[in-house]
RNA sequence: GGGAGCAUAGCUCAGUUGGUUCAGAGCAUCUGCCUUACAAGCAGAGGGUCCGCGGUUCGAACCCGUGUGCUCCCACCA
């Protein structure tokens, strides 16, 4: 059948995938062959793809497909995770579109709406992956509510509660007032914000003594970015040692506004030299001011509702959201003559890392896991490399991380997401327990309460704490522990994951996978870097930079943008993303189809054997020029230099097999080609195709089935590959020596106007002749020579190229181009004198010959009589001309 | 405030225990070619104070110190 002008990427990448799914090779279960494992980061199951998407994915897609390759039975298991927040928010989202309020819901109806979300959006990510050719087992396909996997974490909650590691307490929280729910610390994003810093004057109770120092300030001024919480002031807090408030020790001011009277205390938290050093202490919504309300008693006044309006306990602006009220606030403070100044000022504030809302330090009650409790081993693996972080860099933020850990808030108050199995009377004692009939029997247990009327906890738990069980659950390890799947493909090989969430979730998955599996969760952890547009900017969807993928594959191909993402990926750092990637990616699929086209044409012209020295030469170099770029392969993937490898593939291709193999076999016009070289040919072709795979799936599996009739199943994602054959350095060493020479002369055919079809007359001088015996014909054919004769001593009238320490000579009619000949070589001359010197001079240095190691010695003394060799060469040209 | 990383060609980056002719690649630029697979191509070429300064060494892009600039992470200074 004729080929195709182009490769046509859209019914290719449709026909390959059909076919692949069809004849089950990403279908992995447990034989004799070793396990290469990986478990896809879950997306959100609200997710659409985007370019961290893609790197990520195209990422263990390679790992995977080589693994399969290299004869492991691979297995990459997908799936999605329920994302309380994200999900929750978009489905009130949905239902406000539709005029439903969610408090108008009840639960059940609220899940019931969720789920049929679920059911209609929910796929569409990993419908995505596939168009990306992501060879992953779908029959695997996982979700964090699943209803096995929904058991699994409601019965690690209750054993980590059993073991004394959860807990139920009130502490200080970040709240999310747009989704009214607590979140853990690693949720919070701190962003620098320009924010207004207000000096208010507090009136200080006046009594009977006089001032200390005889003045008459009957107020102490406080600085503060929230005037809105002022209502909240149980205290003023001075630093015992300033000597500005001294005289006001023990005595009482009044909350501006609203006249509380709030005792004026001191404390060495305080920092003098910050604004006035007179802080106001807000217990209720404040970190520190919690803490310092603890440590001395202060009353705790909460001001909020949940959604961040001002409360009843407010006394004033009650209803009014916070920052209108710090406006309203603010401009009362003024006509009342509180307010003294106001200056810029900037600082972090916190932000909901999935609503984006300011975060409010709010007083609750939640459950917490004590990090501490199971951390410990999970940091000495990462520290030992049983589990090894690339880049390394990543062990360090770990170990800080680690050692500092604090209680993880795990409660949302979200009903998406597995629901928190706590169990509670009236009177608010409460066990914990999977079934309300199980709860009911502890009831009767614990407090002798016979048929106690129980409520379930409202809440449900973080998403993390689903996921971090999600490299063993994937495999029933925890709900089924013991089984076959779970001890053949756990511990998992690779995870391939961003560095934003090392602490939510991979630090958890170590933690989850040594209390329940003791045994790693992985053996290594790769982080890629962050896709960046071309100004260096994050992609993100609020900056609207982030190209449609769905939109470029249709465009470019799955394999173009793939290409595009991985050429431009530096192992670990971020990556500067530009669309000229896929276009350099759409290129180089051109070149492969056309050297395929080559190669069909010879299909039909086999012959006996036309030139069977030079095409020897040829097959015998290309042969060990793959194994030699194999084996730099093998060290590249080591190290998850993909990039690199990918660079080094292309230029495989591209240079050594199509302009310089391709042309080297190449028969002449319309004449045969020797069979064995053509079969050679082909084969070193499927080889190519075969490494290049994992990184462009559809384009190489097409030019595998067009190259040779293949037989049912003879498909390249499953073709396993060749053991890597040591070279033959001196073959490759010659090659090298023949590309040089033909480079040269054809330099010099440029430069002295030798056009492209005038034939030359080459001359040889060279103590070599051997080596260019049996490259003589190649490069007859490479440099356009009608003949090649060896001499002894240069030839005159003649134009000459020195390529290490043999001279050629090109005969020729046309007037000689003397003058930029000479040049050239007396440049070349320059250069080795002092490139010489700079050698000789390090070999008469007697410290050098007594600290050098003796190969570095010979290496000089090697350079030193190259050197000689090839000016003794330029010397002799030079006098010829 | 603490910590980490980066700085090499116009751009994006390699440069793996300091020593081959080591200053590289891709893209971009320039020159010449529609040469019988490929102009989405072929054959060539130019281009750098390896961020500044100081040090160690026989020898530094590489090691040490320091300065500058940028990036990221962590941390409760109102």
């Amino acid at each position: 059948m004729e080929l195709s002008k182009n490769f046509e990427h859209k019914a290719s990448e449709e026909k390959w995938y059909k076919h692949w799914i069809e004849k089950k090779y990403f279908s992995s279960t447990p034989d004799e062959r070793e396990p290469y494992t990986i478990v896809i980061p879950p997306p959100n199951v609200t997710g659409v793809l985007h370019m961290g998407h893609c790197l990520n994915n195209t990422i263990q897609d390679i790992l995977i497909r080589r693994a399969r390759m290299m004869g492991k039975n691979a297995c990459w298991v997908p799936g999605t995770d329920h994302a309380s927040i994200a999900t929750e928010a978009k489905v009130v989202q949905m239902l406000r579109e539709r005029g439903i309020q969610k408090a108008s819901l009840s639960r059940e109806d609220f899940l019931s709406y969720a789920w049929e979300w679920k059911e209609k959006y929910g796929g569409i990510i990993l419908q995505q992956l596939k168009k990306m050719g992501c060879s992953c087992d779908w029959d695997r396909t996982s979700f964090t509510m699943d209803p096995a996997y929904y058991k699994s974490v409601i019965n690690v909650f209750i054993d980590l509660y059993n073991k004394g590691y959860i807990y139920r307490g009130k502490r200080m929280i970040n709240w999310d007032v747009k989704a009214k729910t607590a979140l853990s610390d690693e949720e919070v994003i701190r962003k620098e914000t320009k924010q207004k810093l207000y000096y208010l004057k507090y009136l200080i109770e006046v009594d009977d003594s006089p001032m200390a120092d005889g003045s008459n300030t009957n107020f102490i001024t406080i600085a503060t970015v929230r005037p809105e919480t002022i209502m909240g002031d149980t205290a003023i807090c001075v630093h015992p040692k300033d000597e500005r408030y001294k005289h006001l020790h023990g005595k009482f001011a009044f909350v501006p506004l609203i006249n509380r009277r709030i005792p004026i205390i001191t404390d060495d938290y305080v920092t003098m030299e910050f604004g006035t050093g007179a802080l106001k202490v807000t217990p209720a919504h404040d970190m520190n001011d919690y803490q310092l309300g603890q440590k001395h008693n202060l009353e705790v006044v909460d001001i909020f509702n949940e959604d961040g309006t001002l409360n009843a306990d407010a006394q004033i602006y009650i209803g009014e959201e916070r920052f209108e009220a710090r406006k309203k606030i603010v401009k009362e403070l003024g006509e009342k003559d509180f307010l003294l100044k106001t200056e810029e000022y900037t600082s972090e504030v916190g932000y909901s890392e999935r609503t984006d809302a300011v975060v409010e330090p709010r007083l609750s009650l939640q459950w917490w896991v004590n990090m501490k409790k199971i951390s410990g081993p999970a940091l000495d693996v990462v520290m030992n490399e049983d589990i090894k972080f690339y880049p390394s860099k990543f062990k360090n933020v770990y170990r800080h991380w680690m050692e500092n850990i604090k209680d993880w808030c795990i409660s949302r108050q979200l009903w998406w997401g597995h629901r928190i199995p706590a169990w509670y009377d009236e009177e608010g004692r409460f066990v914990v327990a999977s079934t309300e009939e199980q709860a009911k029997k502890m009831f009767n247990e614990q407090f002798s309460i016979v048929n106690a009327q129980l409520t379930q906890d409202e809440d449900c738990l973080d998403t993390w704490f689903s996921s971090w069980l999600w490299p063993f659950e994937v495999f029933k390890g925890y709900s089924n522990p013991g089984n076959k799947e779970a001890a053949y493909y756990y511990p998992t090989n690779t995870l391939v994951t961003a560095p934003e969430i090392i602490f939510f979730w991979v630090a958890r998955m170590i933690m989850a996978g040594m209390e329940y599996k003791k045994e790693i969760p992985f053996k290594e952890v790769y982080f890629t870097g962050i896709v960046r547009d071309k100004l260096g900017r994050k992609m993100s969807k609020s900056l609207g930079n982030s190209p449609d993928l769905l939109e470029m594959i249709e465009k470019d191909g799955a394999d173009a943008v793939r290409f595009g993402i991985m050429i431009s990926s530096p192992a670990g750092n971020d990556l500067m993303w530009d669309e000229s990637g896929n276009e350099q990616g759409r290129f180089f699929i051109n070149k492969l189809w056309n050297a395929l086209k080559l190669v069909k044409m010879w299909e039909a012209r086999q012959g006996n054997s036309q030139q069977p020295i030079a095409n020897s030469f040829a097959v015998d170099w290309f042969d060990n020029r793959l194994n030699e770029v194999k084996t730099e392969l093998e060290i590249l993937f080591k190290e998850f230099r993909l990039s690199e490898a990918l660079k080094t593939i292309y230029s495989l291709i591209w240079d050594d097999y199509c302009s310089w193999y391709l042309e080297w076999v190449k028969p002449g016009f319309e004449q045969p080609i020797d069979a064995e070289v053509y079969n050679k040919t082909v084969d070193y072709f499927e080889e190519l195709l075969q490494l290049l795979h994992p990184f462009m799936p559809f384009v190489t599996e097409e030019m595998y089935h067009e190259l040779r009739v293949s037989k049912d199943g003879d498909d390249l994602t499953i073709k396993q590959m060749k053991p890597i054959e040591l070279p033959n350095k001196e073959l490759l060493a010659t090659a090298v020596l023949l590309k040089q020479v033909i480079s040269s002369l054809r330099d010099i055919r440029v430069k002295n106007l030798i056009k492209p079809k005038e034939t030359i007359k080459l001359s040889i001088e060279t103590t070599n002749k051997k080596s260019y015996q049996q490259i003589e014909s190649i490069l007859c054919k490479q440099v356009n020579a009608e003949s090649i004769s060896y001499v002894t001593s240069p030839v005159a009238a003649s134009i000459s190229a020195v390529v290490q320490a043999d001279k050629f000579y090109i005969d020729t009619d046309n007037p000689i181009d003397n003058t930029s000949q000479k040049a050239q070589l007396l440049k070349d001359l320059d250069y080795l004198k002092g490139f010489l010197l700079s050698v000789e001079k390090k070999l008469s240095n007697e410290k050098f010959v007594q600290n050098a190691k003796d190969d570095v010695i010979d290496a000089e003394r090697k350079k030193k009589a190259d050197a000689e060799a090839k000016m003794k060469a330029i010397e002799e040209s030079l006098a010829a001309l």
